[in-house]
DNA sequence: ACGAGCACCTGTGTGC
DNA sequence: TGCACACAGGTGCTCG
């Protein structure tokens, strides 16, 4: 669900909920969400720490508590986390946290996709997803030269490769549909035949559109939600995705759907080539 | 390098 | 109303 301008609102309205606080207990409702280390040990390295920082890195959250340990959470699609002022229960409760200031930080998650991980900052290593991430959009290290580099020699569609971490950090399907539509660009061509101004359109759109999605508090269809249990409006700022059928906002022409690199892709026909 | 297929899971919307 | 099926914002694996 959440890409990058999600899990970053999320952040934001998490940070001083949580910032300063200490966990004094760990519900597992369910275990098998953690995926490093064992479930007993991760309830254990959680419970009695005070979270000093809260980070993201791509879609990653991090929350940095003062015993050195970091505590890694990813919301794959339908992860939600949120601090809780009242104690009501949320029918997708997986994983809380109460803390001492009596609310509790839950993490909930419909599909049970989302992925909880603690170790000492120095063994981050251990998430490959996390340790191989590439620069994210609006970054100093994401620079039209890298991205320039990086279309070099790919074959592949442009989509895939923007969908690729390894090669842009944060960007999913809503965004890399959004870029490519702002850029005018179709999603199944391949990377390196993009011509030098359409790299550098393509490069910038990226950035205009997760600036633009951080702006409205991230993209909520269904699940996303921010630390407050609130609602983005990004979703009322999209060019194509979401929009089948409707006409193009440039013009008129009605928005395609098709599958590109595995999932669905919404483009204008006539806008995108 | 690349793409296709599948796996992980469950909820919701759609068409019959 | 009930049922089958498609589809969902992500990632990681195998196989060719």
């Amino acid at each position: 669900m959440p890409e990058m301008p999600e899990v970053e609102t999320i952040r934001r309205t998490l940070d001083d909920k949580v910032t300063g606080r200490k966990i004094l207990r760990v519900g597992m409702l369910l275990p098998r969400l953690v995926k490093w280390p064992s479930p007993g040990e991760f309830q254990a390295l959680v419970t009695d720490t005070v979270i000093t920082w809260l980070a993201r890195r791509g879609k990653y959250l991090l929350f940095y508590l003062d015993s050195g340990i970091v505590m890694v959470v990813h919301l794959r699609m339908t992860g939600r986390l949120f601090v809780q002022t009242e104690w009501t229960d949320d029918r997708f409760a997986r994983i809380v946290f109460e803390l001492d200031d009596a609310k509790r930080l839950v993490y909930a998650d419909s599909r049970t996709l989302g992925t909880l991980y603690a170790m000492p900052e120095a063994e981050l290593w251990r998430i490959a997803g996390l340790h191989t991430l590439g620069p994210e959009p609006l970054s100093p290290e994401f620079t039209p030269g890298y991205f320039r580099e990086k279309l070099r020699g790919r074959k592949g569609k442009i989509k895939a490769l923007l969908l690729d971490q390894k090669v842009i950090g944060g960007l999913g399907n809503i965004y890399v549909d959004e870029s490519l539509a702002l850029a005018g660009i179709h999603p199944e061509r391949a990377a390196d035949s993009l011509r030098e101004e359409e790299a550098a359109k393509l490069y910038g759109a990226i950035n205009t559109v997760i600036e633009q999605g951080i702006q409205y508090g991230g993209t909520s269809f269904r699940d996303y939600r921010d630390g407050e249990g609130g609602r983005g409006s990004n979703q009322h700022h999209l060019s194509v995705y979401g929009r089948k059928s409707q006409p193009c906002k440039i013009c008129g022409t009605p928005i395609a759907k098709g599958e590109v690199a595995g999932r669905g892709t919404h483009y204008c026909p006539n806008c995108q080539k």
